[in-house]
DNA sequence: TTTAGCATTCAGGTTTGGAGAGTGCTAAAG
DNA sequence: CTTTAGCACTCTCCAAACCTGAATGCTAAA
C-alpha cells in the first residue's frame, strides 16, 4: 500500500509526534528523507489523500490520524527491549514473593503508571470457575457471626451476619455443615443456583433461623463476581498537552471517577490489545493498550491508558513483560 | 466585637458569596440591610480593616476572608434541617442491613458527594484495639495455603502462604494451634510484639517449615493497621468556579491520587472538625469538614472536601447525621 | 450617622496588526 | 517523470490598544 519512503516518512511523523505532542512540517523532516521540503510536502500530500495524516488548519503541520496511528501499530512499529531503569524497578516487585499476587499486579501498574505518565487500571478476579473449597463461621458475639468462603484457589470472601435474636450455635453450625457437604467443589457461578435450588429447601426444614443463615451466605457467594478495579495515576494523564484545557480534564476524571465505565473495559483475545482513539468506548481522544492475564483461573485485565499520541512501542513491551511475570 | 448589623452583613455575604462565587457588592445589599450602598461600603471597610472581608482588586466586590469564613463558622451559622431528598436517600443505606458497616459508610458517603457535589473520603478501620479472635488455615494444595484472622470485631484479613517444600499438613495445624493459644484475646497493636519474642521461639523449637509460616502469619497481622483508604466524587470538587485553571486541577487530582496525601487527614477530637484553607495541610484553597467515629472498637474518619465557600451549615448537618446513623 | 455624587480603578471582552510557520501551486531543472 | 525553488496565501499566536461596566473611596451636604 505504502511505498518505502512514504512509510519512513509516516514513521518519522509519528514517532516526533509521540515525543514533541506538536504538528510536524515538512521542513523538519528533509535531512531525515534526503530530500527537499517540497518534495515532502508533496509525500504528506499524498498521505493525508490516504487518510494516514491531518491538519488541523490550512498552515500547520501534520498530524497522524488515528488510522495513521493503526498503519504504525500493524506495519511500522517493532517490540523495543525494556531498559535498564524499567528492569530494575519492575523485578522487585516480582522478585518479592511475600507478596499476594493481586497485590503485586495492582503494585506493578503503579510503577508502570509512573514510568510512562499514563494511568493504569487493573480489573482483577473475575474468578468464576473458582471451585469452594471450604465455608467457616466464626463467632463474635451472640448476634454476629462472620462467615467465610475460601476457593481452591485461594479467593477469600467474607460477611457480616447479624442475627436479630440471639442465635443457637449449634444451628449455625449445622447450616454450614450442610452448606459444606452440598457445595464444596463447585464453580462459584453456579453455586447461586445450587444454594437456591438444593441447599435453601434442605436448611429450611432443619434449621430454625433459616432465612438470614441463608441470605448471609448468599450475600457472600454473589460478591465474588464483583470485579475489583484499580486506577493509578489519574493525573499523569492530564499531564499530557492534549488535555490542556479545564473543561476536558474534568470530563476525563469524571470518566475515571465512574467505576462502572471502568469496568467495561474488558479484555478481547489474550493478546495485547490496542485500541486507538474512537476505536475504544472510553474516550475518543486516548488510547487503551490492554491485555489479559489468567493464573490459576484467577482472571483479570491489565491496562494503560494514554494520549492516542502514546508510546506504543514501549507500553507493549511493559505489559508483556508484566503479563509474562503475572502469569510466571 | 461585631455589632449587629455588621454580623448581619457578613452573615449576607458569606451566604451569597457561597451560592453565586462572586464577589458581592455594596449595591446589592443595600435592600436586605435597609440602608444605602454608600452606609454599606462604609461598613464593608470597617470589616475589611477587621480583616473578614478581602477584596480581588481595588474596585471589584468584596469576598469572605479565611478568617471571615472562621468568624462566619463559629459565631453565625445556625444548624440546618436535613432536606426530605436527603433524609429519604440516605436511610435506604442505614435501614438495608444486609449491608457490612464499612460498605455502608463508604455508600453514605458516596450518596453526600453526590449530593453536595464535593469530595468525600473515608479512612477506615484503625482496628488497633481489636482482639484476635480466631486463627485459620485453609489448605489450597499442596505448597498454598491460606491463612486466616479474624478479630473481635469482625475484621478479617487474610494472606496467601507458598511453602518451597510440600507442606506437611501436621505442622501447619500444630502452628496454628500454638498461634491460636497464645494469641487469641490478644489486642492487635500488641501481637506483633507476642508473635516475635513470645511464639517465634516456640515455633521454631517444634516445626519444621517454621520460617515460612511465621512470616505468612506475621505479615496478615501487620496488615490490620493498613488504613483503607476510599476517595469518593474527585471530579465533583473540579466542577467548583474556583477551580477553572487546568494546572490547578492536575495540582489538585494528583493530591486526590497521593493516597499518603490523603491518610494524613486525620481526627482530631471527636466533634466535628472544620478546617479552612491554610488551616489544612491538604490545600490552601480548600475546606475539609471531618469527624470520626467509633463503633465497636472500630474506629474511622469520614471526610468531605470542597471550597472554602462550602455550604457549612449544610455540610455539618449532613455529616452528624451520618455519624449518628454510624454509632447507632 | 447616613446619604448622594463623582472621579477613579480594574477585570474582561473585543479589535487590530504584525510575526512566524507551514502549505499548495507553478514553473523550471534534473 | 521526479524533484526542487520560489512565491502567494492561510492561519495561529501574541501583544497592544481600546471600551464597557461594576465597584470602590472620598467628600460634602442632609
Amino acid at each position: 500500500m505504502l511505498n518505502e519512503r512514504q512509510e519512513k516518512l509516516l514513521k518519522i511523523i509519528v514517532e516526533d509526534y509521540i515525543k514533541t505532542a506538536r504538528p510536524i512540517g515538512s521542513k523538519a523532516i528533509c535531512d531525515s528523507l534526503n530530500c527537499s521540503s517540497a518534495t515532502v510536502r508533496n509525500e504528506m500530500g499524498e498521505l493525508e489523500n490516504l487518510g494516514l495524516l491531518e491538519k488541523m488548519h490550512t498552515s500547520s503541520g501534520r498530524v497522524p490520524s488515528e488510522k495513521g496511528y493503526r498503519y504504525y501499530v500493524d506495519n511500522i512499529m517493532k517490540p523495543k527491549e525494556l531498559n535498564g531503569e524499567e528492569m530494575l524497578k519492575l523485578q522487585t516487585i516480582f522478585k518479592n514473593n511475600s507478596l499476594a499476587l493481586s497485590d503485586a499486579i495492582a503494585r506493578s501498574m503503579e510503577i508502570i503508571s509512573e514510568l510512562t505518565s499514563y494511568t493504569s487500571i487493573v480489573l482483577g478476579k473475575q474468578s468464576s470457575n473458582n471451585k469452594v473449597s471450604k465455608v467457616e463461621i466464626v463467632p463474635i458475639t451472640d448476634t454476629h457471626l462472620i462467615a467465610l468462603v475460601v476457593t481452591d484457589q485461594g479467593h477469600v470472601e467474607h460477611r457480616d451476619v447479624i442475627m436479630s435474636d440471639t442465635v443457637d450455635m449449634k444451628e449455625v453450625q449445622k447450616t454450614v455443615e450442610i452448606i459444606n457437604r452440598m457445595i464444596v467443589g463447585t464453580p462459584i457461578n453456579e453455586v447461586s443456583a445450587k444454594l437456591e435450588y438444593e441447599v435453601k429447601p434442605v436448611i429450611n426444614e432443619c434449621i430454625a433461623q433459616h432465612d438470614v443463615l441463608y441470605n448471609a451466605f448468599y450475600n457472600a457467594f454473589s460478591d465474588f463476581n464483583k470485579s475489583e478495579v484499580h486506577v493509578s495515576g489519574t493525573s499523569n494523564i492530564l499531564m499530557q498537552p492534549e488535555f490542556d484545557n479545564a473543561d476536558r480534564i474534568r470530563e476525563i476524571v469524571s470518566k475515571f471517577d465512574d467505576k462502572t465505565k471502568i469496568s467495561s473495559i474488558k479484555e478481547d483475545d489474550s493478546g495485547i490489545n490496542i485500541y486507538i482513539g474512537s476505536e475504544n468506548e472510553f474516550d475518543d481522544d486516548v488510547t487503551i493498550i490492554k491485555t489479559k492475564y489468567s493464573v490459576n483461573g484467577e482472571e483479570g485485565t491489565i491496562a494503560l491508558i494514554g494520549p492516542k499520541r502514546m508510546e506504543y512501542e514501549r507500553v507493549v513491551t511493559l505489559l508483556e513483560y508484566i503479563k509474562k511475570n503475572i502469569e510466571g
